[in-house]
DNA sequence: CGCCACCTTGATCCCCTTCAATTTCAGTGG
DNA sequence: CCACTGAAATTGAAGGGGATCAAGGTGGCG
């Protein structure tokens, strides 16, 4: 188990590379993206602190998607051939690898949810995800991706994002300044997810 | 393992269930689907002859999808305690394993990958992979589906799904007849696609 | 032959995208 | 501390692709 840290924009692996790794964000935070045939980066998913990375890769070896810092990230490194040799050994690792991998099956089948939901819906849905994930359960989110990474999260235009932004705040349900996001009324935004 | 049959409309499984097996498709076809909020079918796979159901289960034990026969439907079923076993015990056998669940990741992947695609784009890059998952690679694919089910798939209105196929047809692209579907220029599909 | 489910075709509408113009903000240097 | 600058975010106007609504058409099967 290593440390290390990378900057702003630059890659943790990329698409393609042999997957040998598991990763976890200390701090900072990642996006995990495939480059459409446009050449724009379709972000499959956020890793913020505490989340783990790569997964992609545990079963096939080969990362599917690109993985690269969002901000100035620190980031916890574990080799795959040690987690692979314990889960032969220990059926107790190998089924929190089992559960890992529910999780980003979990994650992949929540963004096919999506599809058919309205722009309010999409932005509504994923910040409730946001609130759900973080331990504190608290009305405050950080944001730290760009409106333009959100929108490609969320298969939206940024534009499109943005008013969405504007209009939930004209509704009092919640108040964005820079990378804060304030959930002024989880109740109001559950009915528009 | 053992032999089973259901009727068109019958579940294998259903969404929630304990996911206590695989099943291989021997003949006939399934879907699986999950329920969207607004109460119709959302449909995440379809399984034709030789086709393995039920991977969204091995990971977590239960099922997130339900899956249902399109038509009377041959299956085999494949005990996971089984198969949990004997992944301990041998090496060669996890690998196996890990080469469906890797499979079952890319399918997902390529499901999100078709977020922005316009509906001519959906319905091509489908018949293509129908045509690269038939072991033939012949030009005739078999589409066992209703138009509801496949416009559920692709997140398209049965309506727009019917254009497209009279569009296609139109420019010679293909010629579609009941179940039957003959791909007369593969070279013009995978433009469109 | 006739019923019913499924498919196709047509007309209209709406949500989101696109294009274009400001405005805001973070970072930098005077 | 404030002016400068480029990137990012916001706002506005217009256009398009697919959904929806509404009829017909087709085919399988009793």
């Amino acid at each position: 188990m290593t440390r290390t840290v990378i900057d702003k924009g630059e890659h943790l692996f990329r698409s393609g590379d042999a997957g040998d790794s598991l990763y976890v964000v200390r701090s900072g935070a990642i996006k995990t993206y495939v480059d459409s045939a446009e050449g724009e980066e379709q972000i499959r998913s956020f890793a913020l602190a505490n989340d783990v990375a790569g997964l992609d890769a545990v079963c096939g070896g080969v990362h599917r998607t690109g993985a690269k810092a969002i901000s100035r990230t620190w980031i916890c490194r574990l080799p795959l051939n040690a987690v692979r040799t314990r889960m032969a050994e220990s059926v107790r690792f190998r089924d929190r690898l089992l559960i890992a991998l529910d999780r980003e099956f979990s994650r992949l089948h929540r963004l096919l949810d999506r599809e058919r939901y309205t722009a309010d819906r999409r932005v509504a849905s994923f910040l409730l995800s946001r609130i759900e994930a973080d331990a504190t359960h608290s009305a405050a989110i950080e944001l730290p991706m760009s409106r333009t990474d959100l929108a490609r999260h969320l298969d939206l235009a940024t534009e499109t994002v943005s008013r969405v932004f504007t209009r939930l705040q004209g509704r009092e349900i919640l108040r964005s300044r820079g990378t804060r996001c304030e959930i002024l009324n989880t109740e109001a935004l559950r009915t528009v997810a």
